[in-house]
DNA sequence: TGTACATCAGTGAACGCGCGTTCACTGATGTAC
DNA sequence: TGTACATCAGTGAACGCGCGTTCACTGATGTAC
């Protein structure tokens, strides 16, 4: 019974594994071969390769999540936000295929996320709502834009993978949101 | 003489013409059959597809270029800011899949170009110098970051299409960037 | 406790597809004498 | 002005490749009586 979906939660576990290996698009059949099953497969589990690539990028943006609520624990609500910038840096360069998959989208690209705790997005549009109140919604664009721009900048090697840099660019950036609050 | 690279020239602008209507990536069969020509010409003209792609990325950036020295032509260093922004935004929406393929480099990503006036960063990182001398090195960053963000959750369907919301960002931003520069 | 049958996860061969690239060629154009 | 030859852009058939997906199947497990 607790092996049902065993082969389930196989596939998705090897297809992130994959994404963290190479930088090649998945392919349904590498994901069977990493699991040590037949090509065919993945099909009692998934109705077509579609189904498979959504499920492993709703499991990223968990972790993505995860991850940004672990950064959000600071002293204060400036560096709460840098710490979460980093975060969502750091995660990038770390699963850079995953990353990718997550928001190259050519098609199916849903509109924004609705900005409840429940999402990625979320943890961040609440950190800024308490640090900017006015002026939210274009606040957690920029933020989100900014950062989400030096991760795939990074990703792309257009910037270097120095976290310094990102710090230095974070800190100027949210100093300027503390200056937009003082007025 | 002048009908010399003829193809070669084709071959350059059915490639920008593909990209523009289809998302699908380019291959080089396709790009041969929509200059109407066999499969095996473009190797008269390149060595590989790799080759082919890369003049069609420097094509792209060059037409970026223009179009960011194009909008820097306005009142005052802030404005121009604000309109390299918008037009940057413009040219990815304009172009998507030609935007993709000029930053999306999994391989080769070449490490961040030389800010000389010659390449499009060098258009944005001029406007910067002159608008915050001191930390224009992260500025240029930040601003970079700001808009190539913007571009491409715009692309993935993230951001809405809308360019008033972009504008409230920039606006937001170049603000923030003029009260760091009053201290 | 035993038998008959249904369910269901996984197999393995085969399909058609479009790709990048190879190969040997054709036929027009330019050059040397 | 005419002939012989080299150059060179483009052709068309063929290659091997890995892909997503189809199909009919096997064999183990569960359920009904």
């Amino acid at each position: 019974m607790n092996e049902k979906n065993d082969l389930r939660t196989r596939l998705i576990r090897q297809a992130m594994l994959l994404l963290d290996d190479q930088p090649d698009e998945l392919t349904l059949r590498g994901v069977a071969r990493a699991a040590g099953v037949s090509a065919m497969a993945p099909y009692r589990h998934f109705a077509d390769k579609a189904a498979l690539m959504n499920t492993v990028k709703q499991s990223g943006f968990a972790s993505l999540r995860e991850v940004l609520i672990e950064a959000d624990r600071a002293e204060n609500d400036q560096a709460a936000l840098v710490a979460q910038g980093l975060a969502y840096i750091a995660f990038a360069v770390a699963h850079p295929a995953l990353f990718r998959l997550m928001f190259t989208d050519p098609k199916l690209g849903a509109p924004a996320e609705p900005p409840s705790g429940d999402t990625a997005y979320g943890v961040l549009a609440g950190r800024i709502a308490k640090l900017l109140p006015d002026r939210a919604a274009t606040a957690v664009t920029a933020a989100w834009a900014m950062v989400h721009g030096l991760a795939t900048l990074t990703l792309d090697g257009r910037l270097p993978r120095d976290s310094g840099h990102a710090r230095a660019v974070l800190d100027l950036f949210v100093d300027g949101l503390g200056r937009a609050r003082q007025h």
